[in-house]
DNA sequence: AAAAGCCCCTGCTTGC
DNA sequence: TGCAAGCAGGGGCTTT
């Protein structure tokens, strides 16, 4: 999915159309998209209906809308979803779930997303942090991020340091591609056991995931297809910087030894052999 | 309690 | 050509 430097780049593109604009109408095209809304899909249109978007907010992959009832929608795009701010004249293509419509706006918001792992709920009283994510460490940019207690519990756990990283109660937003691309820069091999890291690598590790996010964003997010795209539509160009995610068998950009695949949980994962080595 | 496996989906690519 | 398997950046739930 989206990892957090494209969430975020979506959150900025609804941040300066969403604000303000009252909900006028809702169209649920396909019941998966509000599975977590248990109420159902007509108490998901109504709870919205008639309310005010009064901010965007974010944590690690999540996004939610506070509304001036105190609830929030709460959206989370999955692999694919995409929120795209269209006219409505705009033919709706076929992976439209959830359409919003606005008070005197000249477009609409549409939820699209082709594998229907993305989804939105109305969370009640939710504006200010939605009761379905608390348990969700903080991101790195959240003000209550902690990082010796990131340190603490990334060495207290059992188990190997890139299936730490992708462990959203621990630290949010770092997802398969953006794991790889931070332990490559700290020199980590993932499978590398979290215990045996020291304080002082943990926290270099949180610094190369910022940075890898710094640069992702400041790159408009990571982008293979058309799937991963802005409120625009439009593709971030982050992939051309990507160093280690994807590029089996080519150069390390480091010392210029291939570039490994290995199988995890049933995903790709991706280093350089030679600069990230497992001790023992 | 924490960690590992399974499952939910669609569409594209790959290999027989 | 046709079909099956593999693959894709997710998280929640169940099991161990």
């Amino acid at each position: 999915m989206p990892e957090l430097p494209e969430v975020e780049t979506i959150r900025r593109g609804l941040d300066g159309w969403v604000i303000g604009r009252r909900i006028t109408d809702v169209e649920v095209r396909h019941p998966r998209a509000v599975r977590r809304h248990h109420a159902g899909p007509a108490d998901f249109r109504a709870r919205l209906l008639g309310t005010t978007i009064t901010g965007t907010r974010r944590r690690g992959k999540f996004l939610w809308l506070p509304l001036d009832s105190g609830d929030a929608l709460l959206c989370h795009l999955g692999m694919s979803g995409q929120l795209l701010i269209e006219p409505p004249d705009k033919p709706d293509g076929p992976h439209l779930r959830i359409r919003l419509v606005f008070d005197q706006a000249e477009h609409q918001l549409r939820f699209v997303d082709q594998r229907t792992f993305g989804e939105m709920l109305v969370s009640p009283d939710g504006a200010e942090l939605p009761g379905e994510i608390a348990h969700i460490a903080p991101d790195i940019y959240d003000p209550a991020f902690d990082l010796a207690e990131f340190s603490r519990r990334l060495r207290a756990r059992r188990g190997e340091v890139k299936r730490a990283l992708l462990d959203q109660s621990l630290i949010s937003g770092v997802g398969n591609i953006y794991a790889d691309e931070a332990l490559w820069r700290a020199r980590l091999h993932g499978n590398h056991p979290s215990q045996e890291l020291s304080d002082a690598v943990a926290r270099e590790l949180v610094e190369h995931i910022r940075e890898v996010f710094d640069a992702a964003l400041n790159a408009g997010g990571t982008s293979f297809d058309a799937l991963y795209v802005n409120t625009n539509g439009e593709s971030g160009y982050f992939d051309r910087s990507l160093a280690v995610y994807g590029r089996a068998e080519e150069p390390c950009r480091r010392c210029g030894t291939p570039v490994e695949r290995i199988k995890f949980t049933n995903r790709s994962s991706f280093h350089c052999p030679s600069c990230q080595i497992v001790p023992g």
